[in-house]
DNA sequence: AGAATATATTCAGTATTTGGAATATAGTCA
DNA sequence: TGACTATATTCCAAATACTGAATATATTCT
């Protein structure tokens, strides 16, 4: 397979609104688990599961397991900078075309507070030994 | 449209080896005709304009006729960087998978020089008054 | 105007992607 | 062990992308 099938294939898994929105939680919380990145996008739990099975087969992103819940996070350092880049040329052609873009939205502030171990602790779901005692 | 799906779609346009050939001459030449990629790269004339249009159409490069020609630039500069990015994100995950990437070959020498007034003026075929004789 | 050349678009068949529904798996608790 | 919970996978129909073939457009030359 050539570079630029690599390349394209690297790109295409980040191709997508939805990955897109879970790597920008990823990468802004360090990690996040499945039923946090669920509640924070409003989605079904599978097809959540889908996207990062994508991003994950990309090389994108890896797993741990943490108790009942799995934790994401970036694979690579140098997404960082693909993801700036690539926000940074949208807003640039967005405004060559005279709109602005707006992320506002996109990420919820679920109207019930999500129940993961990591986000809200203090609801009393605390770890014990490293593991989580309920998501 | 959301901040993140008009960044998919921004993605989605680089998200193909071709594209991706076809920018990686544009941005190390400056700029380039349609014939001169069609040389390049080794495939039809049809194919590339196609390529080029979805180029076109995400707001990724800018055509500029000069004469019979149509030359492509980038329309962002920001492209470089997210270019760059792309690459350096795909060997690290190609090089977390134990292999190598190879861009060789991908852009062809080709065996028939290419007759752009751009790239061969020796042969013959030069600009007069800002305007290509022949390709 | 008519011929020739460079580039662009349309059409169509095939292949791939998408996202929902249902189901499976893997840890944990009683 | 069996019930429960978080996550993963499979299946499928609709939508979309891919690419070759044919055709259209625009510019220049005679």
């Amino acid at each position: 397979m050539s570079g630029y099938e690599r390349m394209a294939g690297v790109i295409k898994a980040l191709a997508h609104p939805v990955r897109l929105q879970i790597l920008e939680i990823i990468r802004r919380e360090g990690e996040a688990c499945v039923c946090h990145l669920e509640s924070m996008l409003g989605r079904r739990q599978a097809y959540i599961s889908q996207q990062l099975s994508i991003l994950r087969a990309a090389g994108l992103v890896v797993d741990r397991r943490k108790g009942l819940n799995v934790f994401y996070a970036l694979a690579q350092e140098d997404l960082h900078s693909l993801l700036d880049a690539a926000r940074q040329l949208t807003a640039a052609i967005a405004s060559a075309e005279g709109d602005q873009l707006s992320f506002a939205g996109s990420v919820h502030t679920p109207a019930t507070p999500c129940p993961c171990p990591r986000c809200s602790p203090a609801v009393g779901i605390p770890f014990i030994d490293d593991r989580a005692v309920r998501c």
